[in-house]
DNA sequence: TATTTAATGAAAATGGTTTTCAATAACAGT
DNA sequence: ACTGTTATTGAAAACCATTTTCATTAAATA
């Protein structure tokens, strides 16, 4: 198997051997697969999505490669309280921008928001350079999560 | 058993009341630990310390508690990554003020960061207005985390 | 091509959380 | 206070996402 997906692909590809690690007809589909579902998506829609392209695979691989991958940079992991956690390429993978979210609490919808306002953007950066001289951190990235109900579980209340 | 500790858990107990729902002697433990224990605290901690106060609180009772506590407000839960998760008083219910964490992603340290600017504050509040106007939803809270390398580790990676 | 050893999948184990169900106890009406 | 109704409870079992085990397979390297 090969993959089809231009330079990202490739890039992601040439990390694995950088990493001393080995590129497999595995990593390769669930690469693929992650860089077609744009959206948070679980453990299992990785699985079900890779196992269609190559049936050898396994949900343990799936698990260990978005592991890895998380570990490389190239995967962000995000728990959004509903007990299965969300993947989806960073950035420097080839992934979307940067983005934070809605999450309604009664029906689980994600809404992603990402057109940050300069302000925003500036009040975050000021506010992370400060908090890792304060607390001497190093911090990689950070997670923004707003909780609250969404337009149509608003229109479902009435009942 | 009776509440020990003023207004709030005097309030708390009429919220139950409020609810359609009966106070009891286990429900009284918990929001007796609840309110010493003001870090994140996962379920199990929860149930260690109200077993303490009463022996015959089972975790199945802890779990529902947090629950009802959550879906009545005057609970936050947060999940951190680490596959449990932590409960804290929200500040109608007493808790401490509102404040983000930033998370060790080597040893799960969680630092709690509360003394916001305000103009940190105003632009969150500007942005949630924004958010709720352009997304049509009712937002109820947020949630921030920061994720990088703790101190200790940071100084712990030499080797 | 042979050798080394990382990677794999199936099945079992893990561990936090939820469900089941019969027993208990809080509250309302008396 | 007594009683009936029904929410609440704990123990055990079920659940389910994730991790571990282990024998097998297959990348990378010489």
């Amino acid at each position: 198997m090969r993959f089809r997906r231009g330079k990202c692909l490739q890039h992601m590809r040439g990390q694995f051997g950088n990493c001393g690690l080995r590129m497999t007809a595995s990593r390769d589909a669930i690469l693929n697969v992650l860089s077609t579902m744009k959206e948070h998506v679980s453990a299992e829609d990785v699985y079900l999505a890779a196992h269609k392209l190559n049936s050898r695979i396994g949900l343990t691989t799936v698990y260990r490669t978005l592991e890895l991958l998380c570990q490389m940079g190239m995967v962000y992991k995000t728990e959004f309280g509903d007990g299965r956690s969300r993947y989806e390429l960073s950035e420097i993978a080839g992934g979307r921008e940067h983005h934070h979210h809605i999450v309604c609490t009664k029906c689980g919808k994600i809404i992603n928001y990402d057109d940050f306002s300069e302000k925003e953007v500036q009040v975050v950066c000021d506010l992370q350079k400060e908090l890792e001289k304060k607390y001497k951190v190093k911090i990689r990235n950070h997670s923004v999560q707003y909780y609250g109900e969404c337009e149509k579980c608003i229109i479902n209340k009435q009942p």
